[in-house]
DNA sequence: CTGAAAGCGCTTACAG
DNA sequence: CTGAAAGCGCTTACAG
């Protein structure tokens, strides 16, 4: 058995009180400057450590944090999640990581989460019930949607500024000469690929530019298999917007096997700016997220929401910017 | 305020005492049939939930598992992730993931894992000083590294076979009739990377091939930069080993831009196997890990450890497989 | 500022 | 099999 060391033990050593000890460690309580000099001492000798269970359970709040994640495969995402850790961990709170498999949160992969009583929750690439939406609602638990949103959606959400970017990504391949231009959208019940889309017609409907619309999954595999059906239909554009990077790259794979040239041939374009599109062998043109912005606005809200629950919703949009590079 | 339904309220509900509500919660205690059945029944009305925390607080042990990684940024891991998260959710226990800047574990990084009186810890990508190990072994939390190994170790460590594959590696290159040889390395400081340079060496020096070694980081900067210095040396061997998939890519492409044909003018081997090593533009010939099995066995190592502390130590090596494709 | 005591929501001997 | 009661390691009014 392992032996605990309390702030019993502690107390004991330090000749004080357990409640002396308890408030040494807890954050806004008052002690005198000698206490905590005699308490500190002795749990340095016996190496003595509060346990956040018992302290959770008294106060009826963690410093847990849960992240749940579905598309971990596409590399955008471990940026954000080392991102998250880290910016959660400088204001003390933890990150208990989920994985879910499916585009809703099922009942059971928030069932750990209502379990350890979590703070606050970031949801990434993934959608949810309004059932299961409502048990976070009655637990007070606050909750924000990372790089998407829900429709009518009454929970705080933390995009870029997906629409207003396409439209940008519209410009500018139009102003590079493109004529007849399509769009390769990722999974069609993302608001991500839905916002994108839209921006993007916007613009071209505007100056009445021909376009076509392709559908994929935002996976590599996606687009390179989209892309092999383009080149068969035989009626290639002259400019692809492709919904993320991670497929823009399967597209250019897809299209340089069929011996076509990138820009000369076809402009392709993407969305993240993940790191691979900076590779010498992609060069990619794209539209960087800024991750470091979106993460710290979520952890803004979580943190005051964690400090006095509102549970006000708003989508928050952070600007990117365009990255030129050879593929445009 | 939350209101907290607990036991007790669940007990007044189905007309039972508070103990019987925990029994039929608590797995491997008995209750009749009659009372486990009025106990659901209220416990649904009502939407209960055991809380984790008292329960931890009693019996003094957790759920959880405490993942620590350092190189997020290797795509390798993202899957490791995955599998892991995926696994022990299978056997009821949730992850923790902690996110490490340094090679070698500090205590700051292992504080969260102690504060959650975690019930095991599986370490990746990094290594950890004596000091921090003790204080594992002092608390009996059973720990893995996972595809590293500490020197002189008392801990248990998993790992692909690294030292024979490098050694199939090398016999494999040579029968393609590479005649002089160079492996360019990952940190030094891993035992990844100095397994599997011992392997590769032993054979060459079997065979009295010569050859030369280069060192690098183990990821894709470092591998296109090191890359460019050795065409600058204009002595470039017939075949390089590059000690993991990422770095190799690097390397591949920088010998692309020096308008070196790939396998004609050299031939390129990585290890890992990640997702991008299958992508048409690269088609790197590789090892594969194993990562599945090697999660497993990790998982079946610290289960039984959790049920019964043992703290006995031993390196597990799994077999890999060679993915021949158009590097070589 | 400090200590004694109650209590957070559970598990677990102990009787019955 | 079931209930009453003790206790896990803390926080937090309440007195002093």
């Amino acid at each position: 058995m392992k032996q605990t060391i309390t702030a019993k033990d502690v107390a004991k050593l330090a000749g004080v009180s357990q409640s002396s000890v308890s408030r040494v460690y807890f954050e806004g309580a008052r002690v005198s400057a000698k206490t905590r000099e005699k308490v500190l001492a002795a749990a340095k000798e016996l190496d003595y450590r509060p346990n956040e269970f018992a302290r959770s359970l008294i106060t009826n709040r963690t410093k847990i944090i849960g992240l749940v994640m579905k598309g971990i495969q596409n590399p955008f995402y471990p940026q954000v999640l080392k991102q998250f850790t880290m910016a959660f961990k400088q204001h003390g709170f933890s990150v208990l990581f989920v994985h879910t498999n499916n585009d809703e949160l099922q009942s059971d992969d928030i069932e750990t989460l209502l379990n350890y009583n979590v703070a606050g929750v970031v949801i990434t690439d993934a959608t949810m019930s309004l059932k299961v939406a409502e048990t976070f609602k009655q637990n007070k638990i606050p909750l924000v949607f990372f790089n998407r949103k829900l429709e009518n959606s009454d929970f705080y959400s933390v995009c870029c500024n997906n629409r207003t970017a396409s439209q940008q990504i519209a410009k500018y391949l139009l102003s590079k000469g493109a004529t007849e231009l399509a769009y390769i959208a990722g999974n069609s019940n993302t608001s991500t690929s839905l916002e994108r889309e839209k921006g993007f017609y916007e613009i071209l409907e505007q100056n009445q530019v021909t376009f076509s619309k392709y559908s994929s999954d935002y996976t590599y595999e996606g687009g390179y298999q989209i892309a092999n059906e383009m080149v068969d239909e035989k009626q290639l554009p002259s400019a692809i917007f492709v919904a993320n990077d991670i497929m823009a790259l399967g597209v250019i794979d897809a299209m340089r096997e069929h011996a076509l040239k990138i820009p000369e041939d076809l402009k392709i374009i993407g969305f993240d700016n993940i790191e691979m599109a900076s590779w010498p062998a992609y060069q990619l043109t794209t539209w960087e997220q800024p991750i470091e912005k979106m993460v710290e606005a979520t952890v803004e809200y979580l943190l005051n929401e964690i400090n006095d629950y509102t549970g006000f919703a708003k989508t928050i949009e952070i600007e990117g910017v365009l990255i030129e590079r050879k593929t445009t």
